[in-house]
Formats: structure tokens, sequence, C-alpha cells
DNA sequence: AAAGGTGAGGTGGTCAGACCAATATTAGGC
DNA sequence: GCCTAATATTGGTCTGACCACCTCACCTTT
């Protein structure tokens, strides 16, 4: 009985026999690294791929279909494919899914608060010249076009993707970037004003400055109570229009 | 000049054509919800839904990799393709890449701490009974193992899913569920003995007791401080064993 | 010389039909 | 009744063809 318990917890499984596409990945890859190619280059066309790797057109493009799905590169029709991220053998994909319910956004920023938070306080922790620097650079664009036009969405975005690089764990600026900015778009995409959170956008425009003051200082607590009011206001901009 | 500021802010682009495949999808979605498939049955074949949706049948295979690829089908050779996830038409599904560098395990484990404190003072908050209980049962089943075994990772894992789920974020969840774990399996499946954490369990084991007597009696600090404890147990025995 | 229009070739998108390999089902023998 | 072998079903792959779209060089027009 104990071996019986002891099997359904080692992982033993190092069988999958892949399919024919997985091994295609497989080949893509060492050939990209071997090529160097970098995200926005352009991949050897279906056909020739095919004929290269022995192997027919559709199997390489149920391969590169994959590959599309995972965000790994954008196939063009009539263009070619070219390759949307840097790809490494050591690369990790994984699909999540999101149910987006009412509450998603909310949800998201949540999440949000929790994770940039944390990245706030390890940003003015670490305090790198150079990720102080390109926030700042953020905000002065920011606060440009807040002054040109009274908004800056994707300014401010830049601004919070610097602040997340700063905070030195990769896995912070992904989540941001691939999980709640795109429940984000989501729900924006269905609406008629995708602009809800504008008319708060003067209040919060201050503390983004004084976050990256605090980052610049190294005031830990400062950063942390700064995101946390930039994300109330936020907040309150979403249960006030729903 | 200003015109120009603005066009490059606006999102002006409700049109993507969709091919075939992204209408593939939206019409199988349609059918799934309307025959009320639940995950784990069967789809129909390849050849039928290509002759009852008018299309080819590498045109089917190409849409219903691409939801292999997303984690929502899982396709078997002689057999069919079954739902390996209950699909709704608002689920949005979201390819996240992960890059395994040395650190990545850490980055993850920062990241757990983040999102796992706020889990569980949003659980000690709430306090449903129905959570509260299966983070209960969790446990022993956890302690159980535990003493029978000397390990049991499993259903730590389960406990902790428990938690999450106490916390009535969804997204919590599937990060640990989707991320944080893979990370972790990707690095233990790299390693002679994948128990690296196993000698520290003792240790952590009174915490997870403390953690769940915390959420039942609503104690939020205190809830947050035995996450803090058990996370620093794991991060120990990390260090301890790079 | 610069702007706009045109056409040929290249590339992905789709289809049909065929055969293979793994699986599931059925029919048969004990 | 149970095991086995033949058969049917289903996904996996290949081929070759045609279409729709994009690119880009070439040409016309201004």
């Amino acid at each position: 009985m104990a071996s019986d318990s002891q099997q359904s917890q080692i992982s033993l499984r190092p069988l999958e026999r892949d399919g024919f596409a997985t091994r295609i990945l497989k080949s893509l890859t060492a050939y990209i690294q071997a090529a160097e190619l970098k995200a926005g280059d352009r991949l050897p066309t279906e056909r020739a791929l095919a004929a290269q790797l022995g192997v027919g057109r559709s199997t390489v493009r149920e391969a590169l279909q994959t590959w599309q799905a995972m965000g790994l590169v954008q196939i063009r029709k009539g263009s070619g494919t070219y390759l949307a991220q840097d790809i490494r053998a050591t690369s990790l994909h994984v699909p999540v899914t999101i149910n987006l319910e009412r509450e998603a956004v909310l949800n998201s920023l949540e999440l949000r608060r929790a994770i940039e938070t944390d990245a706030a306080r390890l940003a003015a922790r670490r305090g790198r010249a150079e990720d102080v620097e390109r926030i700042r650079a953020a905000l002065e664009e920011m606060e440009a076009a807040y002054a040109a036009h009274g908004f800056a969405i994707r300014q401010d975005r830049t601004f919070h993707e610097a602040m997340f690089t700063a905070s030195g764990n990769p896995l912070y600026l992904q989540i941001f970037q691939q999980i709640i900015t795109r429940i984000s778009d989501a729900f924006n995409g269905s609406r008629e004003n995708p602009f809800v959170t504008e008319p708060y956008a003067d209040e919060s425009q201050p503390d983004h400055r004084r976050l990256y003051e605090a980052v610049a200082e190294g005031d830990e607590a400062g950063a942390v109570a700064a995101v946390m009011r930039i994300i109330d206001f936020v907040e309150a901009a979403l249960r006030h229009d729903q």
C-alpha cells in the first residue's frame, strides 16, 4: 500500500512519445538559436521547412499553428511567419484559461495590487540606476502626454512595466503584460467607451510621481503606499463605472 | 500633430477578419455549450466536424491543434478528441511564456509569497464555512500522509489549492496551478531527487495547521504570518539545495 | 524626381483524397 | 463466459492542387 501511494506521487512518466509536431518544434527551436533569429525575424516558409525537415507541409502547419496559439510566432497570410518572441530552448510555455465573469476585472485588480506592491518594494530596495532612469523617462512621457491630450493610456502602461522590470523578477512583468492587461483589454473591448478610468487619471497622476521618487530614494514603504493609492483610484473608477 | 498622437492611442482596430480556424472554434464553443459537454466528454470526430461545418478536415485539425496547445482539449490517436476543461463562451485563453533561468524557482516563490499572503488574508476575512471545511479536510489528509510516508507532496498541493480557492479570487488559484506549480515541476523534472523540500517538511507542518486555524478564526494577520513562515521554509530548502 | 498605379511571383489558407498507425469494437473459438 | 483475432473507427501524415493575399520591383503619370 505504501508503494502504491508512492507510485502515485513520484512522477514516473518520461515517456511521452511526441508526435511530429513536437519534434518539429524542437528542431525549429534549435534552428532559431543557431541562426540567431530575434523577435520580428521571418522564419523559413512552410514549404521550405517541410522540404528541409522531410515532412509534409500540413504537418509543419499544425506545428506552427501550435506556436501561434502559444504566442511564439505570428503568421501573416501572403507574407510569412514571424517570430513574436525571443525563443530559447529553456522557455516554458503554459496556457492560462481565465473565465471572464463579471468580477474578472476586480479580481485582476486584486492580483495586480498583490504583485505590484511587492514589485515596488523590490524596485525601491534594488534601486538600480538604469531602472530608475527608465522609470523616470516613462513618467515624463506620461505626464507630457497627459498634459497634451488629457489621457496617456499607453504611457501609463509603459510606466508600470518599467516598474515591474525594476523589481528584478521577470515573472511580475509577465503576469502584468500577459494576464492583467489582457483581462483589462478584453473587458474594455466589450464596452463603448474604453477610457473608463480617465476621469480619475488626474487624481492618480501625482501618485505616479511619488512612486517614482520613492523608488529613486529607496523608500520601500513610500513606494508601496503610492502603488496602493494608484490602484485605489483605478478600483474606485471601476466600481463607479459598473 | 495632436491628431497624430491621438490616432496612435485610440484603439481603432475592431477589424480582425479571423480565418476559418477562429470561426470553427467559435462554432464549436457554441456546440459544446448547447450539447452541455463537460470536461472528459468526447467531441465529434474530425471528419464529422469537417462535414457538418462544411470545411476541409485539415482546417478542422488546425483549429483543434490550437485548442490542444491552449490545453482545452486532449487529442488521442485512434480514440478521439476529448474536452479537457469546461468551456464557456466567455473564457479567455492567454499563453504565458516563462524563461526558465536559474532563478526561476526563486522568482516563482517570490510571486507565490505575494499572492498567497493576500489569498490567506482574503480567506480569513471571508471565512466561508464550506471553504474552511475543505481546507481542514486537506490538512488532515496531508498530516496523515506525512505521518505514514514522511512526505505528502500531492496533499500539500491540495491544501494550498483549497486555500487559494477560499480566497474567492479564482485568478490566484489559476496562477498557482498553471504557473507556479508548473515552474516547480519543470525544475524538479530536471533533477535527480524531486523531493528537495522534504527534509524541511516536518518544520513547516505545524505552520500549515496554524494557517488553517487562523483562517477558521478569521485571524487575517495570523494567516499571513503562517504563510510567510511556510514559504520561508521552502525558500530555505531551495537555497540550501542549490 | 516623386507620387501613384500595375502586375508577376511568393506565401499562407483551404481543400480533397489517399494511406498509415493506434485504438476501439465486434465476431469467433475455446 | 472469457480470451483472441478480425474488423471498423479515429487521429496522423502526405501529396498536389487551387485560392487569396501580400510584397516588391517596374512602370506610368504628374
